[in-house]
DNA sequence: GCTTCATTCAATCAAATGTTTGACATGGTT
DNA sequence: AACCATGTCAAACATTTGATTGAATGAAGC
């Protein structure tokens, strides 16, 4: 417990090794699929190492964890903070949510020293591989951005039911993680012809995306013969 | 080998059931972190069976990913088909192809012996447990499919640059696996906010958000104070 | 009754897994 | 010097893993 806390400057320097040789793996095969001798070999690191430094096999992986995704969310609020300080009460546009909703991740892709592929592979792997359910600093610290950014949504979109609203902002999250998880896979569908836009376009692409989406059908639910607000659509 | 094909009743039995356990487990934890013994227990069956009946485990996970994908890729092709052949040679409406898209996965549902809830999460499964690549015959026939569809995307979304296409398509299908894989997910980050919504519901408002997010942009009947065409978008 | 074939099963295998142990090294403090 | 905390390491641990073997079962065909 203590001794993660209390380092040496030799000791640190495993521990970052291990963390380095573990997020990488992690990004490349997913989370199981990667033994704690992988990691040590990597990292040229004794196998007792992990178990020294992050208490077990586990441990390891909820740092490997936290360590962006927290501060990816943190990011997210004072970014969200900063635009309805800007834009006053009333109405942050949906696009400048979105982007701060995304762009967190191309701040810290940098601070991180991966390649932007395994970044984001990572990244994805993390919401993704479901089953390895997300640490508790971590789910907590997401559970409460998500709905700090629901509330700003559903400013943005006035008029809009709350319900309909938050399976719009599912939707998103999920076109969100699954563009960083497989947009390798997608050059390999369309042989090549997705191109190979920058983390620029692809971000203005989507966000724009994301945005009609939430957008479509604000005021009214385009069918003025449904009765209720919340009833099914008929399809 | 041969032997797959050659069963008689009694074998076919706990083949079936080694299949069936095997779906239910592989949906609840993930293709990792369910053993053969898992499997065979929870089927009634020897250890040995998985490798008498499947070769190795691989091949009893190759058949549950291609048992209901294949199938689902038929349907989409085939109701693609149908919608072009109503429509006749230009445009089949967006929002009819990507029901056509996304609908045989109700279709399937029924004719597997699942929940909803676990039938989706395992095709979520099937895409997203990334690292688990994919059978050759599904990975085959879903490029082909994947780009049957685009074509069909392009012919309802006429202007549209085709590399913004594509982009355009792949958070689609992000959403969609999404949405499958962890609609549970969302009703624990929202303490329950999304409701209960009949599949046909979610259907309905995943259709509406992804032609949106489509159509963006792109001079359609519907809009006519969009711009340009396929400019790049400033951010 | 005998053979043939598919199927089932207990037993066993080697390999890989995460974790623990106790010895050892090192550098700083008293 | 003695002491102590921190870190490293080879060795070993008990389990779990996927797979294989060879004998047994049983029904079908002759």
């Amino acid at each position: 417990m203590r001794a993660q806390e209390t380092k040496q400057e030799t000791g640190a320097a495993t521990r970052q090794r291990l963390l380095e040789s573990a997020q990488q793996l992690f990004a490349e095969r997913g989370f199981d699929r990667v033994s704690v001798r992988d990691i040590t070999d990597q990292a040229g690191a004794n196998v007792a190492a992990v178990n020294y430094h992050f208490r077990s096999r586990e441990g390891l992986v909820e740092e490997v964890m936290e360590r962006y995704i927290n501060p990816i969310n943190d990011e997210r609020l004072e970014r969200l903070e900063k635009l309805e300080r800007r834009f006053g009460g009333k109405g942050v546009p949906l696009e400048e949510i979105l982007d701060a909703f995304v762009r967190p991740f191309v701040t810290q892709v940098r601070r991180s020293e991966m390649s932007e592929l395994l970044f984001y592979r990572l990244m994805g792997r993390i919401f993704g591989d479901q089953g390895a359910q997300l640490p508790a600093t971590v789910e907590v610290g997401f559970r409460s951005m998500l709905a700090r950014f629901i509330k700003a949504f559903g400013k943005a979109l006035p008029g809009l039911d709350r319900e309909e609203l938050i399976w719009r902002v599912h939707f998103t999250v999920g076109s969100m993680i699954h563009t960083m998880a497989h947009s390798d896979t997608l050059q390999r569908f369309t042989d090549g012809a997705a191109g190979s836009p920058s983390m620029e376009t692809i971000l203005s692409r989507f966000v724009h995306f994301a945005a009609a989406g939430m957008r479509d059908g604000v005021a009214v639910p385009e069918r003025e013969e449904s009765k209720g607000s919340q009833d099914e659509f008929l399809f």
